[in-house]
Parts: structure tokens; sequence; C-alpha cells
DNA sequence: CGAGCATTTGACACGTTTCAATCTCTGTGG
DNA sequence: CCACAGAGATTGAAACGTGTCAAATGCTCG
């Protein structure tokens, strides 16, 4: 098994990494923890530990609420993402779409095991920046896209992060996002989105449909959106 | 002198830390570098080295440019800020705005470094979290406020931002964005950032002309934006 | 079978963009 | 020292995309 990605990494740390044996929860402090869908993992008001999450399985979401009702998603973190909200520093909240999956370890913990292990510390650091770069491109979304072009770019940038664990089928994905949780990601109005996806699908371009999300043409999304992937890639 | 941030810790480096006494250039491969005002300092195109800029001063922007001539603005990274664009993954463009004054470090000395120095490690990994919170700020402003309120809110983090270092006067600071820049970074038009330029100033609340920003009333404007200022926080 | 949530559709309002023109400033060369 | 050039800022009018409000439909689960 490689182990080029964060989570990779640590999924096999007491195996290939420590001679001693010892497990991954004793070395990270690490605890590997469910949280059932619809439950608040972490809110934005009430900080808690200093800890970062490493998805497993499931959807997550990251968001931010605002006054007037409205919210925007930051990401929706899946299988290999990781979240780490500083508990003086944040005010987003994640919370678990589906049941979530996720390797929970205390940030000293991960602090003192990476002074020892320089390749954990790089890719964390990588793993960082990743999502990094995936906010940033939701910025260049919500900013620079109209809802056509925005709604296409997602579902594209989505597709990729699940294929990178295999989690894609051959021409779509299972996406449990509802319409509205799609509008908070994408900074429109879940009515606006429902008419852009029925556009897309008149167009033959993508379907969207009952969790599932299907990649009709993907030559022309792409160009349409412009889509190149290098910002997600994780290893090197 | 404290070190507590990523680039007080590294302009302080050889004194405190390093009994060898080597300097910062051999200890972690950097090179101080001054890029004159409009010249691009690493192009979304052309991937060169795998190097973390520190800006020492001045200001630079990082952005996006999409076809149809459409550019979405990332950050507008000044005094303390990183950027780091690994050359596989990067799209975005760094320029100088003004004059801009950058400590340029090799990723892989710095890599090195951290693996003999933890608190360099830590400081270097809250400071790239800093990054992202900034963005997902911005993401936030983008997706779900209006012209406004964007603008109102985009203010008051670049006063809080140079306030760190103390490159505010008392209600105001230099500022060298032209309107058509702000609108990059926001989102909108320039047009439309002209109009709720005026606005502001109509209304009182601030005033932004010829490099320089006056915050007229910061409660109101606090209030508008819902703004605070933890996401920025650095040090702990 | 009914309750509640997600999706769909329609008509209209509004914020922002687009296009076009003018104005202001600042630095430069004659 | 003035004239000019070019970039940035400002203003107006109209077009357009997205939001808002309201209502109906479909789906899922107890």
């Amino acid at each position: 098994m490689t182990d080029n990605t964060f989570l990779q990494f640590i999924e096999t740390y007491s195996v290939t990494r420590d001679h001693r044996k010892k497990s991954l929860r004793q070395l990270l402090g690490a605890s590997f923890r469910e949280y059932p869908a619809n439950s608040v993992i972490n809110h934005q008001r009430e900080s808690g530990d200093d800890v970062i999450y490493v998805i497993n399985s499931g959807w997550g979401k990251l968001y931010r609420d605002l006054h007037g009702g409205d919210r925007q998603t930051i990401d929706t973190p899946v299988r290999g993402d990781i979240v780490w909200q500083r508990p003086e520093t944040a005010n987003t909240t994640f919370s678990a779409i589906t049941d979530l999956y996720a390797i929970e370890i205390q940030t000293p913990s991960l602090e003192q095991a990476m002074e020892q292990d320089s390749k954990l510390s790089r890719l964390f650091i990588r793993a960082i920046a990743r999502q990094n770069a995936i906010s940033a491109e939701h910025l260049v979304n919500a900013g620079r896209r109209n809802a056509m072009t925005r709604i296409s770019h997602f579902l594209l940038e989505l597709e990729e992060r699940l294929s990178v664990h295999g989690l894609n089928t051959d021409g779509g994905y299972e996406c449990p996002l509802t319409q509205h949780e799609l509008a908070d990601i994408l900074g429109l109005t879940k009515i606006h989105v429902n008419r852009t996806l029925s556009a897309l699908r008149t167009n033959g371009l993508a379907t969207f449909k009952s969790g599932f999300v299907e990649i009709l043409d993907r030559k022309r999304l792409v160009s349409l959106t412009d889509f190149d992937k290098a910002y997600l890639r994780q290893r090197g």
C-alpha cells in the first residue's frame, strides 16, 4: 500500500513506521469516531479542543452561518480531507451530512509526532495546503463564475476528489448533497440552483438526482468551466 | 523581541535559535529579494521552483486570470503573510502591487529546517492555517454578502491585518489598491465598487481615496458586516 | 395515510453588470 | 511651466442574472 497522502500514512503508521509497534492511538493521541448524519461535530460558537479531523468515510460540511439565516459552506470534506479549526480562531461549524467516520487527532499530539517523523510533517503540511487550494478555487467560483459554470465546476471537482479514492462509478458518483446544500456551497439560492440543474440536464451536460451525479458530457463541461484538476493533486 | 509569528521567528532565527550562529540564508536556503511594483513574481502558467515567500514589506496580490479577461484575486498579502504555490499544483499568479520586499525560502530547505526545529514547524503550520482562514473569509464575502457589506468587511480586515505590524494610523491606513483591484478581490465590477465606495462615503462609514483608507465609523461598520477578527489571530 | 422536507415552477423585484462617455489626476516631454 | 497622454475615477441609462415570494408537486418515513 502506498503512503503518499496524510490519510494513507497515518492509517499505516503503526505498521510501517513505528518499529515499536505502538498503535495509532498511542502515537498520535488519535481516536476513531463516528458521527451520525446531520450531527454537529464542532460548532462555530463553542470552541472545544484543538483537534484535527481526518475524514475516513462519509460526507461532512464546513460552513459559516450569517445573520439573516444565510449560510456559506466553505467545503464539503470527504475521504482523505482534513478539517482543522483552531479553537481561538475558528468561526465555522463542522457537521456531518451523512454518517461520518473520522480520525480525530489532538493537535499537540500531532505536533509531537511530527517532531519525530518528518514525513508525517511534510504530508500534513501538504494536506492543509491542498485544502487551501480548494478554498481558493471555491472563491474563484463564487467571485467570478455564473451559476451554470459554478455548478459545473463544482461537480467536476467532486468527481475528481472522489475518484482519488475510487469513490466514483463509470460516469458519475454518489452525492448526498441536497440542492439547498449545493446552493450554500456555491453562494446561490436553492431556487436558482434548481433551475440551473434543470438547464444542465436539458443541455445533456450533467444530472444531479436523488443522491447521484451523472457526468454526461465531460468534455463540454471541462471546456465550459476551464476545469484544471491540478489544484487537487496531493502527492509529490 | 517576540517570536510568536513565522516572520518574527525566522527574522531572529540565527540569533536566538541557532547556537552555531549560522545565517538565515544558510539555514533555510533563504534569500531576501525585492520586486518592483507591478512585476510578476510567479506566473500561473510557468511553474518554477517550489518556494515559499514571506512578505516583509509592500503589497502583493495572488490572483487567477480566467478566460474572458475576468480576474479573481485570492488575497493581497502584506507584511507577515506567506505565499506558497506548489509548482505542480498552482494555477494562480503572484505579483507585486507596490515594491515588494520578501524572504524567499526553498521549500525543501524549510522542510529540513523544520525537522530540527519544532517551533519553526509549528509556526509555519499556523501561518498557512491562517492564510486558509483568510481565504475562507473571502469566500464568505463573495458568496453571501452584498457589495456594501463585502467592501466594508474587507476594509476592516485590511485594517486589522496591517495593525498587527503597526502599519495603520489613528483612524485608517495606507492602501495602494486601485478600485479595479478592489473589484477583483471582491468579485465585483470596478464600476459597482466605485458606486459603493461613494455610498460608504456618503453614509459617513469609510473613505477610500488616493492610497489611503479612513475608517470613519468603525462601530457601524463592524455591526453592518458582523466583523469578528478572530480568524486573523496568529499567536497561541 | 399524513407530515415534513426536497424539488419544481411562475411572476416579479432588485442588485449588479454592461456599455458609453466624461472627468480628474499625475507624471512626462517639449 | 505648460500641454498632453494615459490611467484611474465617476456618472448615466439600460440589460441581465439572480433573488424573492408564493404555491404546487413529489418523495420518504413513521
